[in-house]
DNA sequence: ATCGCGACTTGATCCATGTTACGATGGCGG
DNA sequence: CCGCCATCGTAACATGGATCAAGTCGCGAT
């Protein structure tokens, strides 16, 4: 398992709002601000805290099921999944996390992992320490309350995956995972993203959306006829995102962006 | 939507410990204490909590989706469970959940319900008022914890039910319910089950499962005749758990039975 | 260049589950 | 006691997606 572990004491010598935005940490607070209100003071305290940086190679294990961990890992760059097997070796991916995302807040709670955690590209880790969390957080409700919804809301998509696999034929479930990445990849990048290339490969596909990857290939065929994606070199890129969701009869509530912190 | 609501300001005179375990919020403190350790004072103050009963038909809405609600039911008696519908008509049941159980923290903290939320049985709820609870858990943080576990025990249980819908067959997929369902009511009811009833009509197991009702009726025949159900006037009856763990290759550590607080 | 290999593509066939249809059962209100 | 209506039971048929079996493409290593 190849990886790079280095120190930062990432001391921020107050250059005012733009840094914290900015700085290595940014798309980390940029993430909870998509969802929270946060004092500039909050998202100064995230930028400053210390982390150690990794970085992992495609299908690295970060977290194997029945692992005990008390590491909380952030995604910087690339995507990674989090995938449950079932006993007779059908695979199953149950959460598809972007940049951005906290991996890990789960197990600081619980004895061990129920799922795997794995690298889906080359990604880049922040890794913060239980310890310096926990004193982040203590005397900070905003932030405490910040990290709940976080964790709400993967379990909100995960309802929806539900229902996708559960009560969506082949071409629907498709577009609708479609229709999600391209909206959580806009949501973070905080602007319109036209051309978006799919990084899951088409045995990924498969095992996200309970199908196989024979199929998935002749869905993506089908797909491509409506002109709502294209091939380039053999991947997937969006083209014309209003099909798509015409397709999938997509709709974002279950997303819950723009959630401002109630009351 | 017919429903007695009645004031109880409950105010137990201090009996000592084991009027809390028995007294009406009882179950909801058993239900925490399966996954937390709290101490005897938490608990004696989550019993003492001021509520009002509410009792509701099957099929009744408790909370419909895109509604914003600011109540905090839990389950005293009965089933409820959560539901999406696809655009075509589709639905699909995402959780289930039994007696003790709190079924809408989420709501406390989301702007908008992703789901409905409604009676399976005949129910009886204790409904808490969100200042109560904040005064409740703000100074213990052990609550505070245990309620956060019980949220990402559901969210694991959502993942296994992925895993479940897209990688199993209609067979294994029913053993494995049954066999969860199993596990959670034991672990309520303090004491081996034996033979143990099932609540949902067959359409609701076909929702829950992402097959049809049809499906499910064949399929409950040739679980019936492995010998690990009976039914008896139609009704469907646990028999030999043993075998149903077989059949569904059934592991319960998703469940997070008996997780001590680390720490 | 050429090999090897992982991922993609495609066709033929199969089968688990969906669909449709209709009758039986049983609980409940009048 | 009767009739209604939701639910259950089951048979015949339809089909989406799985499985099996060959390729093909493209890229990195030799």
């Amino acid at each position: 398992m190849s990886q790079d572990v280095e120190q930062h004491s990432t001391h921020w010598v107050g250059d005012g709002q733009s840094s914290v935005l900015e700085g290595r940490l940014g798309i980390f607070v940029r993430k909870l601000l998509s969802h929270s209100r946060l004092s500039t003071d909050d998202q100064a305290a995230i930028a400053a805290l210390p982390f150690s940086l990794r970085s992992m190679e495609p299908n690295a294990y970060i977290l194997s099921e029945g692992e005990r961990a008390s590491i909380c890992p952030v995604i910087l760059s690339g995507f990674a999944y989090r995938q449950k097997t079932s006993a007779e070796g059908g695979r199953q991916i149950v959460a598809l996390k972007i940049p951005g995302d906290p991996l890990d807040f789960q197990s600081l709670y619980l004895q061990c992992a129920d799922h795997d955690l794995q690298a889906l590209t080359r990604v880049e880790l922040a890794i913060f320490s239980l310890k310096d969390l926990e004193k982040l957080v203590a005397p900070r409700p905003a932030l405490a309350r910040a990290v709940l919804i976080d964790i709400l809301i993967e379990a909100s998509i995960g309802r929806e995956w539900l229902l996708n696999i559960g009560r969506r034929n082949a071409l629907s479930r498709l577009a609708h995972l479609l229709c999600e990445l391209h909206c959580r990849v806009e949501q973070i990048a905080k602007k319109r993203i036209e051309a978006f290339e799919v990084p899951l490969t088409q045995e990924q596909l498969a095992d996200l959306l309970g199908l196989t990857p024979v199929h998935i290939n002749r869905t993506i065929k089908t797909l491509e006829e409506t002109g709502a994606v294209q091939r380039v070199n053999r991947r997937m890129q969006l083209g014309d995102v209003r099909t798509l969701r015409k397709i999938a009869e997509f709709s974002d509530i279950y997303l819950h962006q723009n959630e401002a912190s109630k009351g």
